[in-house]
DNA sequence: CAGCATCCAGGACGATACTG
DNA sequence: CAGTATCGTCCTGGATGCTG
């Protein structure tokens, strides 16, 4: 029931003023790539922390390359930790951090979305193409 | 704080079959592309209702092109409504549907999350990449 | 086991020009 | 005003093969 938080009724480019959109549109589009939200899950999933081929059978799919790839960004993003021990053959854990914890509620938000509209979203696609 | 939704202690692929994955990863898919998340805060931050030009000063760096194809995926979808209005010189305005706006709280529960984290991201890149 | 290097195809997106 | 058409570019991601 909330106004939409009014700034001025016609204020042009209004969002792109408020919040940095730099930051939403990258993390829109980090989350938005073909892996990284099924990696997060999967890496709940299994207790926050898990090893690289854990990971590689818990997301069916995914290649060693892009789950390499994606692991990395995350790396560097501060939402998970890598962990190396010097073993062999070699073991590689990785674990969520805080933040990468913290993000996990907002994701759940889409995620039951999805679960609840999705079906609504492929009638009105069904209904819009027969024409 | 809840434990990852226990379906199995180590059940491989588990997101897999929960909720259809399919349907997340769409939905990410298209609010993670360039400008669909935008559009739709600027639509609802215009009122819920708007006209292609509105929309064109509102989202600042769109082309027509790329403001087109959005909005004729969102109605596709059938988060919004395309009305037009046969004057010359010619009216179309895009109003938010019922699904559309429910959409906007899973989403801004991202956008929050931008804003009081990404800060950290930002750091922990910095962090990284000196290296 | 846990990657990286390389190559390649397809799609997303921008720039520009034209139209009912 | 509100688009469409066309072209070119960059980037994502798949496939494959090699390595510490």
């Amino acid at each position: 029931m909330k106004k939409p938080s009014q700034a001025g009724p016609l204020d042009p480019a209004a969002i792109c003023r408020s919040s940095d959109p730099l930051a939403v549109r990258e993390l829109l589009t980090k989350i938005g790539d073909k892996w990284t939200i099924f990696v997060i899950l999967s890496l709940d999933l299994l207790g926050g922390r898990a090893r690289f081929s854990e990971l590689e059978r818990a997301v069916p799919g995914i290649s060693q390359r892009m789950l390499s790839s994606t692991l990395k960004t995350l790396e560097r993003d501060g939402l998970v930790i890598r962990e190396l021990f010097p073993e062999v053959p070699p073991r590689v854990e990785y674990e969520m951090t805080d933040l990468g914890k913290s993000l996990l509620h907002p994701t759940q938000g889409l995620v039951d979305w999805a679960k609840a509209n999705w079906e609504q979203v492929r009638e009105a696609q069904s209904r819009y193409d027969a024409r």
